[in-house]
RNA sequence: GGCUCGGUGGCAGAGUGGUAAUGCAGCGGAUUGCAAAUCCGUCAACGCCGGUUCGAUUCCGACCCGAGCCUCCA
């Protein structure tokens, strides 16, 4: 079987990768806090993944990929008190939002969509476990996490305890013991969602969700735990010690993380306020070009978001949609997206950018092939895209399709070629210029080909 | 301050111990009534200084610059 590699965080190094079970894998990944719109920098991940998803589902017969919903939090309670609400309102329509979102990226939906509120018992399992193993302790009615009593805790941050616990800057809550503990259950207040627990009415700490949960549907250890990299510390590095403390094991074999999705240079985030939603770029761009954009950078380096990636990507979508078009007539032949050059680059832990390469390859084959090698040339480049979430479009569509209700119909387009047609036919070049120059202007692109004339929209 | 990660042509972006993919942009040509699309050709890059080596952009060290984490964050 062909070898993946994969970039270990844990490591630091590029690892070939050796499922625990080759009959079943097992991914997870951290979804979203669903309390607003999702932003382009929470579709890296989620576009990272689902690439990785496919790769995973090629070469094994059974992956479980799982993605929780966070439904319960801090600022989903804020949300829910400023809009008068319950937070099932809130969370109901953001996560309704959120898979919309990402469908449109072409991201396929997780085996499992675990949200937190419906896992609170085993949330609660693994609090008493890690007290009974003296790694928690109770204070206040909360109960925190000693980090003191892990001695790998930091390894996966590749942080030393001492040096944390030294250099903390920030304001330590004088209930805890160390700087660095943290919560696993803390109290609500009159009013605030809850629930029952032996340590009281309250609810769980925000690291707590992903370990107990992972437990739950995914078993006691997974082979993949993917996410951003500002995950890493603390969310990973606490989801990692509660999971081997409270359950022992190895949890998690392969730790993979995205870099961000940069604004002018500077990250990209909530309290930055820098954010441009998905929501709002899919008004502007098909979500295919969302998706190519987010894919055309290897996923551990920073992408710069900015319009001219967009521009990019939708300009290099357009050749290959160009070159689907011309071939319309050819029948593809049968090709495996396994036995792909993109496939291969996949391999080689997600290196996107050389897929991507591989399909302009492609293309550039289809165009110059004559009839008799279109085919397999049109069956690559279709089947690498398929691949990658790409180029499932009809290309007819893909030009033509409007992206909103304004300018021309399909009608008064077609009926201003015909117009030009004739004008053409009888060598009258000016009508016809006058027909493309008046097009041109309303953002539609002619071209006159051996068969007819073909128009698309900039 | 501690800990990460990165600096490749005009831009984007792979990769490699033996001078470096791909795309966009530019330039020249073919094609076209003119365009468009396509094809052909072409220009152009490895932050800086040392070290290891027959040879480094690639390995090691220092330096400069940039980003991130250490606090909610993909």
């Amino acid at each position: 079987m062909a070898e993946l590699r994969l970039t270990n965080t844990l490591t630091g190094k590029k690892e070939i990768f050796e499922p625990r079970d080759p009959e079943q894998i097992t991914l997870y990944v951290c979804g979203p806090t669903v309390y607003n719109l999702a932003h382009i920098g929470n579709a890296r991940p989620v576009v990272v993944f689902d690439m990785l998803y496919r790769v995973l589902r090629a070469l094994y017969p059974r992956v479980r990929y799982a993605r929780n919903i966070t439904d319960i939090d801090d600022k989903i309670i804020a949300a829910a008190r400023e809009r008068n609400e319950g937070i099932e309102a809130v969370t109901k329509e953001f996560t309704d939002k959120y898979r919309e979102d990402m469908a449109k990226l072409h991201t396929l939906p997780p085996d499992l969509e675990p949200r937190a509120t419906e896992n609170i018992e085993p949330m609660r399992d693994l609090i008493v476990q890690l007290i009974e193993r003296g790694h928690a302790y109770t204070a206040e009615a909360h109960v925190l996490f000693d980090v003191t009593s892990m001695p790998s805790y930091g390894a996966l941050s590749g942080r030393n305890l001492d040096d944390m616990l030294a250099g903390a800057r920030v304001e330590v809550a004088d209930y805890k013991r160390n700087a660095g503990d943290f919560v696993l259950w803390k109290p609500s207040a009159q009013g605030e969602p809850g629930w029952d627990s032996p340590w009281g009415w309250g609810r769980p700490g925000w690291h707590l969700e992903c370990s107990a949960m992972i437990r739950a549907h995914l078993g006691d250890a997974i082979d993949i735990h993917g996410g951003g990299r500002d995950l890493i510390f603390p969310h990973h590095e606490n989801e990692r010690a509660q999971s081997c403390c409270g359950y022992g094991g190895d949890f998690v074999r392969y730790w993979m993380h995205n870099a961000y999705v940069d604004m002018d240079g500077e990250k990209m985030s909530k309290s930055l306020g820098n954010v441009r939603a998905v929501r709002e770029l899919l008004g502007m761009y098909p979500g295919e070009v969302l998706r190519f954009a987010l894919l055309s950078t290897h996923y551990r380096s920073p992408l710069n978001f900015s319009g001219e990636l967009l521009d990019n990507a939708k300009t290099a979508l357009n050749g290959f949609y160009q070159a689907l078009r011309n071939s319309a007539d050819i029948d593809p032949e049968d090709i495996r997206a396994e036995d792909t050059a993109a496939f291969t680059a996949l391999l080689d832990d997600l290196n996107t950018p050389q897929a991507i390469a591989e399909l302009h390859s492609a293309c550039k084959a289809l165009n110059k092939a004559d009839a008799k090698g279109a085919a397999t040339c049109k069956g690559h480049l279709l089947a690498m895209g398929r691949m990658m979430g790409l180029l499932g479009s009809d290309p007819e569509q893909w030009f033509t399709e409007a992206a909103s209700d304004s300018g021309l119909t399909q009608e008064d387009i077609e009926q201003r070629l015909a117009a030009r047609l004739e004008a053409r036919a009888r060598k009258d070049f000016a009508a016809a210029d006058a027909v493309r120059d008046e097009l041109q202007a309303a953002g539609i692109e002619l071209e006159d080909g051996p068969e007819g004339t073909s128009w698309r929209r900039a």
